[in-house]
DNA sequence: GATGGCCTTCCGATGAGTGGAAAGTCCACT
DNA sequence: AGTGGACTTTCCACTCATCGGAAGGCCATC
């Protein structure tokens, strides 16, 4: 790791420290981690801690702070987007009894910003806030299908990575992923990112009408899907249209006339 | 507004002046705004920009990013203490059919980290990610009647800012209203932030025992809210259990031997 | 008592950061 | 087409915010 010259990259350095992994650090720890001198991350910390982005514990450890949760629901692809999907994602649960997940997508990554696990359903490995890249997630896939040209064609130039013998990683098995999605208005991921897990996920649509988002369902790689589908695209569009997706307010007569 | 000196200081700067009602600015906005010569917040807003902070669309604006998102996500305070909550808030939800919150505490503030609303539910003046002070609403006095006795100390002894005629501003009247918080085991906040609604919030326990955050519901002045405290405390029972709570593991005939 | 890990404070040297100025872009108006 | 204003981007001499080694303090362990 190269430690940064700039205050703003040295401050971004510390903040990274921080992960699932490791929700708190005491100050060593990110002295070390971030590469800084001992009293320099001690000086760029207390200002962190001084505006809420860290707080520090009784024990003197330190974690991210609420300052940052005020900002990033002020995010547009994060919790608003999310409390209006939360009805039609409840129900969604509510019918299948499986792991619902909502993501974005932020350049080759879905973003995952909603969860609603089942204590008896297969576990998922994403949590709120993870990421995982667009070309072995159902909801990356999803949004990638209808994302511009060049988005679609930098994903399908850039390496992309291997997590089981099934996830997609040539050129010509993303392309023609990504035609069938855009055919069936669905995304199946089979055991791309875990081999006993199965995701089925739909593009949500904004008041534009572009693909802003996606919603999936992850259940054990046994289970037959083709139930489930309608469900998942139910979804989509009534989050779509709580978007004010212009798309997903036609009814099936008037789409029909077109 | 006195302009930092430190450029972590004009970091932050930067970042607040994002909010509820400026969700988006550009960069002269942000430059006015921040009190920050133009080319000092073209420099600083790229930093943020490239390590995902903030995020610029297709007309130049600039609006928070998701990186704040994933760190946030981190907080403990924050999503994933409501991703356990959920399932309790959900079930509040569905059996009173009204506002339902959760919130911690940050000092002498509840911050909103989930909401569920009913399209034909009082309107709600609070969003996930903003703040009121501990005095004037229901979580803020759940969560405050079972702080440590120098953080209450400090509340009665803070300034309160009244919001409307109804809004506790004297220390007696707060030491009284904590004392009866503490007996009751809920709190009732009514019309304090607003006169035409009133909200109902029991304290949820960590797994220290400590109290860690609040639920409420919030319902127009005029309902009968003596239906409503079991199902408000029996949902912060329910969240209790979840984040672990030795307190609320016991069984009522083991609480009646104690 | 000695040691090690962690934290906090201090301060002279310096290079990261500043902001005014210039140039470029875009758009509405005349 | 020309103009003016708003906005954005780039440049660079100067300076002061920042750095980190050093010192000191605290606490737990041996």
């Amino acid at each position: 790791m190269t430690t940064p010259k700039s205050v703003a990259g040295r401050l971004f350095t510390l903040l990274s420290v921080f992960s699932e992994q490791r929700p708190s650090a005491n100050l060593s720890e990110l002295s070390r981690s971030a590469g800084l001198a001992l009293s320099t991350t001690h000086r760029l910390v207390n200002e962190l801690v001084e505006w809420g982005a860290l707080d520090r514990d009784d024990d003197g450890r330190y974690h991210v702070g609420l300052r940052l949760f005020e900002l990033a629901a002020l995010s547009p692809g994060s919790l608003g987007l999310r409390e209006r999907a939360l009805p039609f994602l409840e129900d969604l649960y509510e019918v299948t009894h499986q792991n619902v997940q909502l993501a974005v997508r932020d350049g080759l990554e879905a973003v995952y910003v909603e969860r609603i696990s089942a204590h008896n359903a297969v576990n998922v490995v994403t949590r709120i806030g993870s990421r995982l890249p667009v070309h072995a997630s159902g909801v990356g896939l999803a949004m990638l299908a209808f994302a511009a040209p060049e988005v679609q064609e930098l994903a399908v130039r850039s390496p992309m990575r291997r997590f089981t013998p099934k996830t997609i990683t040539t050129p010509a098995a993303l392309r023609e992923v990504l035609a069938r999605v855009r055919r069936d208005g669905y995304a199946i991921s089979d055991g791309q990112i875990e081999l006993i897990t199965l995701s089925v996920a739909a593009p949500i649509r904004g008041e534009d009408d572009s693909v802003v988002a996606a919603v999936s369902i992850v259940v054990p790689q046994d289970v037959d899907v083709a139930g489930l589908v309608p469900a998942v695209r139910t979804a989509a569009r009534g989050i779509s249209r709580a978007l004010g997706a212009p798309s997903a307010v036609r009814s099936p007569e008037r789409g029909a006339s077109d």
